[in-house]
DNA sequence: ACGGGTGAGACA
DNA sequence: TTGTCTCAC
């Protein structure tokens, strides 16, 4: 539910950016010869063909819907390309859409905050570009207007029959007689379509975009006129959308809240919340809701633009439904290994391209249990820190989710030991890693400096004690075996059968290869899972999205240059000619000239690109942070051992007797930092780290 | 219990 | 704070 915040009196430009049918688009510049033809994506298609997740335009004209299966729509229009989700690790695997998605945003956040509001979708405040537009050069002074500007749509714009729409376009983006108001959101109109150019130019994907003051607004009108086009709000049409807009669909008002609104006040669209003082509002709904439905109710909308180019957290799940549904533990272990695979690869990367940890790892399970009437239950999440490098994910996940199996089962625990039918199944697993928070820069030359230090000291001890203060979720012995007996025990071989028959090549592969390990212990068969697959938590090579993207910034810095150019006038005029002509092919002028001054901590290149020669050292330090037994001093155990320490405890005195050379450099480090409350409990406290290395 | 896999945010 | 719940694409 949203939140009501003050609104300041919204002179704002907010442009919210939707790419069209997204992965479809991914999937043709994959595919080119799928290009013009009807196309969607399709996940999993061993079950009645897949389900759609994506619908081209072309196969949207021939009737294919998004609710329909594979099957379906090979039905209704045989002549339809079907392109499956990559698959990985037995799950669908997204990653090809996100880094599409970064692509794009490391694009439109060249001219404003930018606000990666989900895998295809994007806020810009482009306040500021507009507002130094309309000093320099309002578009009332501009002789020709880009053709993709004016392909805009003005909401609330008359047409008259027989004028030419364009040129009623340029009317209103030129015209004189507006309000600030009004003329900004004419250069937010110019900037949105040169970005959208530059998007197509650059990735080859389309997308619609809505111009507004608020977000809300932009939201509305992105939605309004697709694909590849553009629709702007101005003030003077608000009140008219929303007096005949379904209340459904307003963004937050399309569930429960929406319907509640229909059934209680008999709101049915959004203007008729007009006749509801807020304190009404208020009483029905609470004091935020109340307050946020009487501004949406008149257009307003104060919500800010989040500089975050970044998501919040990384998650990998999968569902089982039905005859799928997990009923074994060494199954719930295959895929939580799998999911966790998944999840630790993305956190690599994350910490490769970003330089940013995850603290959190948070299990979600969705379960049933057919013996009893409390089949309603649900299964508790868990979360606990979160441990780089694969098997510690795998190991922290699965005791998480033997901790919410045991919550689950309760009293039910001894109860189904005894049960021929092993009472119940999971239908989802999901593991996802939060609280991510930026690695301080410097980090690693610091790192570098110790390596060369503390090799006199015995990281074996140090080691061992931290696992023990940070082991999650540590249970007894008694208490996972247990839970392991009674699970085992329970389940009878023709269910193994039935599971096997229906469920996936992977899964049945699974059930076949390792039986061993269920006979011993849990700890003990983790451990020997432990060692196969080890040679996954070597440090991967960077790959994909870096050399992708690094070139074409270089190509960005050249062409903005160029165009740079084009707009100087004391350059001599030949040099502007032939600048020109390298960029004829390229077309539409840009604006980007105007913009020199982007907000640095907005930036992709700090967000999205952020390299350093360093990233070595650090993910190797975050990895195998876990090997006990010390018997090898290699660099990395030496380097991890860093990251371990309470950054709150160190006494800043210790500093003044570092090394001059790095002094300044572990200031900024422990300055800004903010610490979890949970890590700040199991560190061991650099100070007696570095009171050690004083010793000896 | 096939609208999947993911994300964000509010609330208790 | 954690865990639950809602909402959205």
């Amino acid at each position: 539910m949203p939140v009501a915040k003050p609104v300041s009196s919204d002179g704002r430009v907010i442009a919210h950016i939707d790419m069209d049918c997204f992965y479809v688009q991914v999937e043709q510049r994959k595919h080119p010869e799928l290009r013009g033809l009807p196309t969607a994506v399709v996940q999993y298609n061993s079950w009645k063909g897949g389900a759609l997740i994506a619908v081209g335009y072309e196969a949207r004209a021939l009737g294919i819907k998004r609710s329909m299966r594979g099957e379906e729509a090979k039905a209704v229009c045989p002549q339809i390309h079907l392109v499956q989700v990559p698959v990985a690790r037995g799950k669908a695997d997204l990653n090809s859409y996100r880094e599409a998605g970064s692509e794009v945003v490391s694009i439109l956040a060249r001219m404003g905050r930018c606000e990666r509001a989900s895998i295809d979708e994007v806020y810009l405040d482009l306040t500021d570009a507009a507002e130094t537009m309309l000093s320099e050069t309002p578009p009332e002074s501009l002789e020709i207007i880009d053709d993709e500007a004016l392909k805009s749509h003005i909401l609330g714009l008359k047409h008259e029959d027989g004028s030419d729409m364009k040129e009623n376009v340029k009317g209103w983006l030129r015209r004189s007689d507006a309000d600030h108001r009004e003329k900004l959101l004419a250069c937010g109109v110019l900037i949105v379509a040169d970005l959208r150019m530059q998007v197509l130019q650059e990735t080859q994907f389309t997308c619609s975009a809505g111009i507004s003051h608020n977000k809300m607004l932009s939201k509305l009108a992105s939605a309004m006129n697709k694909p590849a086009q553009q629709t702007v709000v101005p003030c003077s049409s608000v009140q008219g959308l929303l007096e005949s807009l379904p209340i459904k669909k307003m963004k937050q008002l399309g569930g429960k809240l929406g319907s509640s609104l229909q059934s209680d006040l008999e709101v049915n669209f959004v203007g008729d919340l007009l006749q509801f003082s807020e304190q009404k509002l208020q009483e029905c709904y609470g004091i935020n809701t109340g307050t946020w439905l009487w501004n949406i109710a008149r257009g307003i909308s104060g919500e800010e633009v989040e500089g975050r180019l970044l998501t919040k957290s990384h998650g990998s799940g999968k569902t089982f439904p039905g005859p799928r549904a997990l009923k074994t533990l060494h199954s719930v272990q295959h895929w939580l290994n799998q999911l966790c695979e998944e999840l630790s690869e993305r956190l690599q990367t994350d910490l490769d391209q970003n330089r940013r940890i995850a603290h959190t790892l948070t299990l979600h399970a969705r379960a049933y249990m057919s013996s009893d009437s409390d089949s309603h239950k649900k299964f508790p999440s868990k979360s606990c820190p979160l441990r780089y490098g694969t098997t510690k994910m795998q190991e922290d996940a699965m005791n998480l989710f033997q901790a919410g199996l045991r919550e689950y089962l309760g009293p039910f625990e001894v109860k189904m030991q005894g049960n021929k039918k092993n009472g119940w199944g999971i239908t989802g697993l999901s593991v996802s890693a939060g609280k991510i928070s930026d690695i301080p820069s410097g980090t690693s030359s610091i790192m570098r400096y110790f390596q060369g230090h503390d090799r006199l000291c015995s990281p074996s001890k140090l080691a061992k004690e931290k696992f023990e203060l940070e082991a999650p979720c540590s249970f007894s012995e008694n208490e996972s075996n247990s839970t392991l007996d009674i699970i085992e025990h329970t389940k009878l071989p023709e269910e193994e059968a039935t599971v096997n028959n229906e469920s996936s090549d992977l899964e049945s592969m699974e059930h076949k290869t390792s039986t061993n390990s269920l006979e011993v212990p849990f700890y003990s068969s983790m451990s020997s899972l432990k060692k196969a697959d080890f040679s996954q938590e070597t440090p991967l090579s960077f790959s994909g999205r870096e050399s992708h993207l690094e070139p074409k910034l270089t190509d960005l810095q050249s062409k903005v240059s160029s165009k740079e150019s084009t707009f100087e006038p004391g350059r001599p005029a030949s040099e502007q000619q032939v600048k020109r002509n390298a960029l004829r092919d390229k077309g539409t002028p840009s604006l980007l000239r105007f913009f020199r001054r982007v907000d640095p901590s907005c930036s992709i290149q700090s967000q999205v690109l952020a390299q350093s020669s360093d990233d070595t050292n650090i993910r190797s330090s975050l990895e195998n942070n876990n090997s006990i037994h010390g018997d090898s001093l290699s660099e990395d155990v030496q380097r991890r051992e860093m990251w371990q320490y309470n950054v709150d405890e160190i006494d800043p005195s210790v500093i003044d007797e570092l090394p001059s050379e790095i002094q300044e450099e572990v200031r900024a480090w422990l300055r800004p930092q903010k610490r979890q409350a949970n890590s700040a409990r199991r560190s061991v406290g650099i100070a007696d780290y570095f009171s050690r290395n004083k010793k000896l």
